[in-house]
DNA sequence: GAAAGTTGATTAACATGTTAAATTTATCGG
DNA sequence: CCGATAAATTTAACATGTTAATCAACTTTC
């Protein structure tokens, strides 16, 4: 026994905001967390990342695509990109040649060892995908990701007058 | 002769998985991706990260609290939040020291200057947050954040029978 | 009351996020 | 054809995410 009771937590308050344990980030953030941790569990077992199973599934639905499109279609910027796929090809999980029409372009596609470990990890990753609808609802999700594609559109054309922005650098 | 209008991107589909653009993890983190964008581009302003103005606010909101209880409450692990006190109270904007009770606890307080600081970002932070809601809809939001923390809820117990999570180790 | 176990916090090591700069190749205007 | 500009990618530099290991301080047990 432990616990002391903490005092309740004085709401000191000294500049007024939201509570910002509330604010939509930390929601989605929060949110997020709770879904990735058991996929992060599962592809850990099979020395995968995340970004790294991200990039191999988007590959894997493909014959081959650019650099630029694979960093869209997986939402990761280009310099984690670079790195990933340096790692991924000295894996030989992909395989990459250069465009013959624009020299500067990066062609990527997943190689035959990509598709074994694919084939692999899919079927675990498939059903704490189904535990996760079945616990959630799966009407409640579809509903879920609607409203939130309808945020993302909402935001995308969100321009704000950021009227507050002056330099400081009295703070460093 | 090649496409020059994107050629539609062939199914190649070597791994029959969910379209993985429409997955839940890809729609929170684009979600996230598209409020975060502003509020970024804002702190990025005064020289603070997302993660340090997450510490500063919960700091203002009480007199002072223990190191572990802060990383709880702005949700950052042990370790980040390790590293951005040590850079925050070189700045100058928070105070630390160690309980007098348990001499492994360490306090952390915001410094005057933090709270200048914060009276300094919070306004536009607060504008930001009000054209968001203004874009998607309070109630829309209201009823946005309730779904992600009952999903939040579901997944807390959420136990998951790993049944295929062998070692494999040959893919390094 | 000291060895053993536990806990709070930090450090270490590696991967990614984020922005800026550098590099290479294309393309354009003259 | 040439120099300037733009585009695609990578590298660089720094901050955070993530897991493991470390270290010190507290607690339990015998």
């Amino acid at each position: 026994m432990a616990e002391k009771k903490s005092p309740s937590k004085k709401p000191a308050r000294r500049v007024p905001m939201r509570e910002f344990s509330r604010s939509l980030p930390m929601s989605l953030l929060r949110a997020r967390e709770a879904v990735m941790r058991h996929f992060r569990a599962s592809l850990r077992g099979y020395g995968l990342t995340e970004q790294q199973w991200r990039i191999l599934r988007a590959l894997a639905a493909v014959d081959t695509i650019e650099v630029t499109e694979l960093a869209q279609v997986a939402f990761l910027l280009g310099p984690s990109l670079s790195r990933i796929l340096r790692d991924l090809e000295a894996r030989h999980l992909i395989e990459r040649r250069i465009a013959k029409a624009d020299q500067r372009r990066g062609l990527v596609s997943i190689s035959a060892r990509g598709v074994k470990l694919m084939e692999t990890v899919a079927p675990s990753s498939e059903a704490i995908y189904a535990a996760i609808t079945k616990r959630y609802g799966a009407r409640k999700l579809a509903e879920l990701q609607e409203m939130l594609h309808a945020l993302e559109g909402s935001l995308a054309e969100l321009r704000i007058g950021d009227a507050a922005s002056a330099e400081v650098g009295e703070f460093e």
